[in-house]
DNA sequence: CGTCCGATCTGGACAATGCTTAGATAGCAG
DNA sequence: CTGCTATCTAAGCATTGTCCAGATCGGACG
């Protein structure tokens, strides 16, 4: 809200005497994630990259976790960002769905290090990662948003969420696994990551019309 | 190198020194696996629970990463015999796709760890795990053939790809995020975890009819 | 049957990691 | 200046993955 949700490593040399140093060690993990991917993000790897103590962290972090969750927050408030940007560009509400489903992968391609660590942390916990649905322009809140306004009279709020969360998995799930190296041919043979993408998303509608519509 | 670069391709009963250890050791980790999580899945606890050496492991698989990879495969031999026996069970030819998600998704909940172990470890190489798609059986090759069984003679190979991979990211997406906490209330109200899942898929078309078939 | 070789396992060691505790230091309130 | 609190450092502990030098067992060969 009040810092510019960007990836950006800057490195803000705060002449502090000892600076906002919760603030350098986020940044200083995301700047790792990016350069050595996520079997690289010791704690103390990332208090070395800040120039501080191994123990240093644990005054701003109760433990590893918790420093990992504020990384995943900052990943968060990035999706929602870029997806906010899809949609914005899009020329009609129908695009919308689309447009964020593409927004969400590409994304997750950007950052893959960055996208395993928003899930990851949040995996042991059960529950929704933080900043995933905490406010409106969250990135799931987007998609709920879009669906409700697309949505016809008849339409429950019950409907819009299960198909919310449909529309989640798939991207999750194509996030997830279009990086494998199989599906390079395909890639190939389609134009690129992108028609893939698009590709795989227009094919949903041939495996929904053979689940019936409720039990 | 006299052994057959394809992971166990047959069991070698072959009584060694002190028995089949890469078989008690595989066994050993799902033990630890189902008991514990996969955060308390470490090369020694898993020499432990087997009775050997810290050591002993590494004269049967290179690194930790192998040892997963086995255990990973076994999962991977598990699901495809549950689909198998999904499909065996659907009445007709039009259910099979709704049984095998179901199959799917139900496995992932009744084997968590396993399951997170199954991708955790083919995550790092950018590929596909393996005993995902190796054989006819495997899981990723159901889905593929029950979808060309049922496809129209105008459907190319290169559709029946991207529908596989569509419905592959969608429950592989439910399965790591139906067990979020926050969609307990959600599966209240439909009436259980099986309900709840089949109603996320039937949602699948919703999020589809928005989404132009290919650009 | 005995000898030897290689596959298998042990014990010990190393660096790295997450985390804790005790002590140093800086900034600020009085 | 004095004292308090938040912050940071230094040192240490238990655990981890991995390697290495030997011990030991099984089976092939003579």
């Amino acid at each position: 809200m009040m810092q510019p949700m960007t990836l950006e490593a800057i490195t803000d040399p705060r002449p502090y005497h000892h600076g906002d140093l919760r603030r350098a060690l986020v940044d200083a993990a995301a700047r790792i994630l990016e350069r050595e991917g996520p079997s690289a993000l010791s704690l103390r790897a990332v208090a070395r990259e800040a120039g501080v103590s191994p123990a240093a962290p644990y005054h701003h972090f109760k433990d590893k976790g918790e420093l990992l969750d504020a990384v995943a927050h900052v990943g968060w408030d990035a999706l929602g960002e870029a997806m906010n940007q899809a949609v914005a560009n899009a020329r009609d509400v129908h695009e919308h769905m689309t447009e964020l489903g593409v927004a969400y992968v590409c994304f997750s391609q950007r950052h893959p290090a960055l996208y395993r660590v928003m899930y990851d942390c949040s995996r042991d916990r059960d529950s929704l990662p933080e900043g995933m649905a905490d406010n409106d322009d969250s990135a799931y809140c987007m998609v709920r948003e879009t669906f409700r306004k697309s949505a016809g009279p008849d339409v429950t709020d019950l409907d819009v969420e299960l198909a919310t969360i449909a529309a989640w998995c798939t991207a999750h799930g194509l996030a997830e696994m279009s990086g494998f190296a199989q599906f390079a041919p395909l890639k190939r043979a389609l134009g690129g990551d992108e028609a893939f993408l698009r590709g795989v998303l227009s094919h949903l509608g041939a495996f929904a019309r053979r689940i019936p519509p409720q039990a």
